[in-house]
DNA sequence: TCGAACTAATCCGAATTAGTTCGACTACTTCGGG
């Protein structure tokens, strides 16, 4: 193993497999890079936008690799288009869903194919992997690689919604410790440090290209009034170029707007959880087909949507995270024509988000977990186990005893089975568990206050979104409101953006890593005209006036500049 | 945290108002009934 001659090898069979199995004649450098990676067994997180070829990263590689590949995937929807979009045939690589939709002599068939190697991907929930009949026979294959689609889910449905996201680190274990890779479309530096964290990655390689869309337009509205927000909404949702997407924060909302947009002889559509499955997928079909003018919709539309020519989205409402409003605003203007991403909100709104981003269970519910656990001592405990005992739901008890892992105060054995750490008593763990919670709860109220920070930005607000996502953009944007403004008060588009420089701009450049007298360490994001976004390791993302930082010069300090 | 929907109180009863309560997003899985 001298000189270059492995990785052009590798390179070379890579090429041949996409183009022979796949069709694909061209590979993207990005996407040879982390194919590269993945043959080597390096644990590797992908951030690339949607539309780049992102599952090729793994459907090729799993062609050259020794096992199965196991991808787990957050909707069943997603693991049924996965599936359909694999190349067919007897030459075409096997595929199977192993979910609740399958019944018992479907599902040993499954495994059979799958113990037999006639299957080369295996498409789970996390809720499957939490099952220890499914990590058995799934070991027994010896899987070659362990893919985490929509990798973000980990970071946002994880601590709450879904907590078997934030076991599949256990599973990996349990699976013989395959490499782990993990891709997204979206992810803050936060976020990517806490899917690597979550999923148990070992030294994983980064590849994350540009998150700049200059195509979509950006502009954000606020209101005072609701009844005006609402007829705002309307009339622009109403006028721009179809198809388009609005979101709304509640379904009640949504039913309201698709109900007045259909009022104007729209064909307009409302989609949330509480549409019947059959009706949600005869939607999605009728927008994907170009059907449909206008979808008005919750959080829940929107993965899985591979469609080109939306012109807009509109939200109706302030977003819970630029996490979630990026991912969304990026649905629009995929051909790369025109489009435009449109924030109508009330201040009132973050209220909403607020208390979406979730409560953390109780000291009591983590009092009952933890005892429950310490009962235990000499024999671990399975959750199934657990939840007989306690009596709590499955996402109740798996967000405690999370919350209680996470706190150092349990621990998963490899079986999977729980026990207390060693030297921790009940009361201090519930004490340590209230803390992780207590931190969770900041960081996503800073999410929020975030959201609402970019809506009020007297900066360029491409220049505040990317430097959201780590991402330096130096020069004002040139396509968004408040770049407009700016070039309609000079007369000068070169200065469009960036209001005249306070005396201590440049003093906080970004990227530096600075120590806040309360706050502690951080790393600063943004610099608008007035004040600097950072995000600090305990307390999530702040942002500071310049003004202030200059009446209290040690109130901030730059400890090291990139 | 906000706002819709409800309840109680008020000068006869209808109608107003102050106070209270409750629901507001995202999925998979399992299980019972038609």
């Amino acid at each position: 193993m001298t000189g270059e001659r492995p990785p052009k090898r590798r390179t070379r069979r890579l090429r041949a497999t996409a183009a022979e199995v796949f069709g694909w004649d061209e590979l993207r450098p990005a996407q040879l890079t982390a194919m590269e990676w993945v043959l080597e067994g390096r644990d590797t997180l992908v951030v690339m936008p949607t539309g780049s070829g992102k599952s090729a990263v793994y459907q090729v590689p799993a062609l050259l690799l020794s096992g199965p590949v196991v991808v787990v995937s957050p909707l069943l929807a997603l693991q049924r288009d996965q599936i359909a979009g694999l190349p067919g045939g007897d030459d075409g690589p096997g595929a199977v869903a192993v979910n609740s939709d399958l019944g018992v002599s479907e599902t040993d068939a499954a495994w059979d194919a799958v113990r037999s190697g006639a299957v080369r991907f295996v498409y789970l929930s996390p809720e499957q992997l939490a099952k220890d009949e499914v990590v058995r026979r799934l070991a027994e294959a010896e899987p070659a690689l362990f893919v985490v689609d929509e990798a973000q889910c980990v970071s946002s449905w994880g601590h709450d919604f879904r907590p078997d996201y934030l076991r599949l680190a256990q599973a990996v274990r349990r699976l013989g410790r395959p490499p782990v890779l993990a891709l997204t479309a979206t992810a803050a530096p936060p976020v990517r440090q806490d899917i690597v964290e979550r999923l148990g990655m070992d030294s994983p390689r980064h590849l994350v290209t540009g998150f700049d869309r200059p195509n979509i337009r950006l502009e954000a509205h606020r209101h005072l009034d609701d009844a005006e927000r609402r007829r705002a909404v309307v009339e622009q949702a109403a006028a721009g170029p179809k198809p388009g997407i609005v979101y709304a924060a509640t379904r009640k909302d949504c039913e309201f707007y698709a109900g007045e947009l259909a009022a104007l002889g729209l064909a307009a559509e409302a989609y949330h959880a509480g549409v019947r499955a059959a009706e949600r997928k005869r939607i999605h079909e009728a927008f994907l087909a170009g059907e449909t003018d206008v979808v008005v919709a919750t959080s829940a539309f929107g993965m899985g949507i591979d469609k080109e020519d939306v012109r807009y989205v509109l939200h109706a409402s302030l977003p819970g995270s630029l996490d979630a409003y990026y991912q969304e605003i990026g649905r629009c203007g995929r051909d790369g024509r025109p489009a435009l991403a449109l924030l109508h909100y009330r201040s009132e709104d973050t209220g909403m988000q607020v208390y979406f981003s979730g409560r953390p269970p109780s000291r009591d519910t983590v009092g009952t977990v933890v005892r429950a656990v310490h009962d235990h001592r000499e024999d671990p405990v399975r959750l199934d186990e657990l939840r007989r005992e306690t009596g709590l739901s499955r996402t109740r008890l798996t967000t405690a005893v999370n919350l209680l892992e996470e706190a150092g105060a349990v621990e998963t054995d490899a079986a999977g089975a729980v026990r207390p750490s060693p030297g921790t008593s009940p009361e201090a763990a519930v004490e340590r568990a209230a803390d992780s919670a207590e931190a969770h709860r900041r960081m996503d109220r800073s999410r929020v206050d975030m959201a609402r920070a970019y809506a009020e930005t007297t900066g360029c607000r491409r220049r505040f979104l990317l430097g959201y996502f780590g991402e330096e953009y130096a020069e004002p944007c040139g396509n968004c409101d408040i770049c407009d403004a700016g070039a309609a008060e000079d007369g000068d588009a070169a200065a469009a953006g960036q209001r005249p420089a306070h005396p201590d701009a440049g003093s906080y450049p970004v990227g530096a890593n600075v120590l806040h007298d309360q706050w502690g360490r951080g790393t600063v994001l943004s610099e608008d005209a007035d004040r600097i976004t950072v995000l600090f390791d305990d307390v999530g993302y702040r942002t500071l006036s310049l003004d202030a930082l200059a009446e209290r010069d040690d109130l901030l300090t730059v400890a090291d500049v990139p």
